[in-house]
DNA sequence: TGCGTGACTTGAC
DNA sequence: CGTCAAGCCACGC
């Protein structure tokens, strides 16, 4: 099942732990530099077992709101990234790199 | 088939 | 640095 929403999944899986991406990267990654929203509404879905907790907007703040932003906050902090109390990264430092 | 919606992005004021 | 508006893509009804 390669489906799009798949192929979202994949790429947010492939993100290593410890840093974090932006919608706008992974939509990129999937040939799509304007599909930010796309990858937002796939995310709606939350599958289980996928870092959603890495991903955040380009402007290096979380998306979600207060409760989500704190348990983001929180397992960011578990992987060694640094996270400030209104839910803002530096994505200079800890933007996932494709390689 | 068409409109509305959403964990987005960027530029402008 | 804050807020507003327009553009973009895919899905649900």
């Amino acid at each position: 099942m390669s489906s799009l929403y798949d192929q979202i999944y994949a790429v947010i899986a492939r993100i290593p732990s410890g840093c974090v991406a932006t919608y706008g990267q992974i939509a990129l990654a999937l040939g799509m530099p304007n599909g930010a929203r796309t990858v937002g509404w796939a995310m709606r879905h939350c599958p289980k077992g996928l870092p959603w907790h890495r991903i955040v907007n380009a402007q290096g703040k979380s998306s979600l709101s207060a409760e989500g932003r704190d348990l983001q906050r929180a397992l960011l902090a578990d992987e060694g990234v640094h996270m400030d109390l209104e839910g803002r990264v530096d994505l200079k430092r800890y933007r996932w790199q494709e390689v």
